[in-house]
DNA sequence: TTTTATTTCCAAAGCGCTTTGAATGATTTT
DNA sequence: AAAATCATTCAAAGCGCTTTGGAAATAAAA
């Protein structure tokens, strides 16, 4: 059943079916109800394909699946293309994967998705602190939406959290609980979400007398390997100069620290303070860690559904601002913090 | 720079010039050098919309996006979709996902996804043992593939491992090591996949006088916690009635065990004996295990990649008939395994 | 009553491609 | 030389929707 069919059906011209199907002003209420019912009673569907045609709108949101893995790890990520499915079916958008393939670089995925215009508009994540991104996809005339925040003199649109504050509040805790030494395992430098933790910690703890130098600082993939790595490195030092708390950037990193600190007799939250960005994904959550995890808080899997929300909202108006929402992380105390020994 | 506009500059009808793009024999090998060379000049793309519409073809193929967790567990998601969406790319298709959202059934999104008409077939993963969707497909007329089989009278198109062979071979392994009590750590039993694979378990086993009694099965979301929770419970048997080997559904279990081994003070490959099935996931290899594992190995990622080449044969031939692989799961011996102790 | 808005509806022109059915000219066959 | 065959090319009809630019009918204003 077309729009055509249903039509004539109701005696009706197409162009009057359409606007009334589509909440056009200038149909009766009363020949809308009529045409609304024919509808529902034929299960007529609009054609997606015609309508893309005819709109050149295509009713589809691109993501680029990470071609690097842990760039953003596997868990985070299934975490948020469920939160972006999730809402992008309410709105009856759709969801495409693209990426690099082969020797492609993956500008040249950008470039594709681009030129063949299967995509109204893309979401990026995991901008770099110094992310080509946005001017290319700027350049070539396709909105985009960026999860987190990049170093860019150009506008553009982004949901992020306020990954610098959550820190902030999280080391200071730290320091006010009277650990003087505090180590920080971090994501990568190269994003932007880890140069504003590494702000944050920095900001609480530096002119506290509070050491921050590199060796208490790691930078790497945010898997469990890499926070039983590093921790093991930082409690093999000798007990006046180890740290007395960890600040983790996943809970995937925490669950290495305990680890660690398991195989060296060490307790959480007796020994060794522990905090933990939790990104609340499934089956990890902060409050199940044992002992329960302080944490600073956000929902990646919300952040993804709002980030469908705020680009649909981008594509039907286009001139409004572009949103620029940062999300709190809250700094939830539970039992993996305690005051520093001898304090 | 459309078709139109092309073909006037060449001074050639559209149809001649949408032949010979598109590889149709009725055109001369001078006109179709001459019309290529044009179209690459002007940079023309054909649309995708109009392609759509003329055709009926949406370039397309959709998945559903497991609505409960660890249905697919998420890292074996990940991949799978890595590998989907990477081939897809090659032959130019699109990979676009759906979900289940509120209260929606499951079957709704199926019914939606056909109705909407925007994915020429779907990948239906993870099967259960007795499995609505092949049925509701082919009623609605769409087009899929299974990853997996499942206990179906109707024809289907698949794509599976060995499951049952696999399982029989790494039990076989085991008995002939001498071990005769072996647990199996398995995924949840309604699925296809579970059922296959105790069924090698058993065959492999039964007959020899080993013990497959149910308390040495488990059937569990394939987690971590799983693992360690299920090994604790048998290794904290009495020494003569507990395992002396493990037989796992994924190295996620098969490092749950390595843990309760540790807290026991067991050994793997030394005091236990462990074969865990190998997804090849990425960073998460049977050969970096510690001691490397003994395992058999298929990767899902490949069967991403292959599904969608499948897929794409079957809308390109749909007279040929329906794919059915079934890969086999080679057993790799490396460490993880030894003779039964006092044997 | 005539004029002017206002409301409601319509015909027709795209959107850019594929595909059917036929025409043209060149080549063979009779 | 006429008829038949083949290789190329084309005009035109969709695909099913949106949207422009009126037209008809009704209501309000003069």
């Amino acid at each position: 059943m077309n729009l055509r069919e249903l039509s004539t059906q109701l005696g009706l011209s197409q162009t009057t079916v359409s606007r009334a199907l589509n909440g056009f002003p200038e149909v009766s209420e009363e020949t809308r109800a009529r045409v609304r019912a024919a509808a529902e009673l034929h299960g007529y569907r609009p054609s997606a394909a015609a309508r893309r045609l005819a709109t050149g709108q295509s009713g589809t949101i691109g993501l680029v699946f990470p071609g690097e893995r842990h760039m953003l790890s596997d868990l985070l990520l299934t975490e948020f293309l469920g939160g972006c499915v999730s809402k992008a079916s309410e709105l009856s958008y759709d969801i495409t994967l693209a990426m690099a393939h082969g020797s492609q670089s993956e500008e040249a995925v950008y470039r594709r998705a681009v030129r063949n215009a299967r995509v109204d508009a893309m979401i990026l994540s995991s901008p770099l602190i110094s992310d080509p991104r946005p001017a290319l996809l700027r350049q070539l005339g396709m909105p985009f939406i960026v999860h987190g925040r990049t170093q860019s003199s150009e506008p553009y649109g982004f949901l992020d959290i306020d990954n610098e504050g959550a820190f902030f509040s999280a080391a200071k805790l730290l320091a006010d609980l009277g650990h003087r030494r505090v180590a920080l395992l971090n994501g990568e430098r190269h994003y932007n979400f880890a140069a504003d933790r590494e702000r944050g910690f920095r900001r609480a703890l530096e002119g506290r007398g509070i050491i921050t130098n590199d060796p208490f600082i790691s930078a790497a993939p945010m898997v469990e390997q890499t926070g039983l790595v590093q921790a093991q490195r930082l409690i093999g030092l000798p007990v006046s100069q180890r740290p007395t708390a960890f600040l983790c950037s996943s809970i995937g990193l925490a669950i290495g620290v305990k680890r660690a600190c398991a195989a060296h007799g060490l307790q959480i939250g007796r020994d060794i303070a522990l905090i933990a960005h939790d990104d609340r994904i499934h089956d990890m959550g902060a409050e199940t860690f044992d002992p329960p995890l302080t944490a600073t808080q956000s929902s990646i899997g919300d952040a993804g559904r709002r980030l469908v929300e705020l680009c649909v909202a981008m594509l039907r108006q286009p001139d409004n601002p572009l949103p620029s929402e940062v999300w709190p992380a809250d700094l939830i105390v539970r039992q993996s913090t305690m005051a520093a020994p001898g304090v």
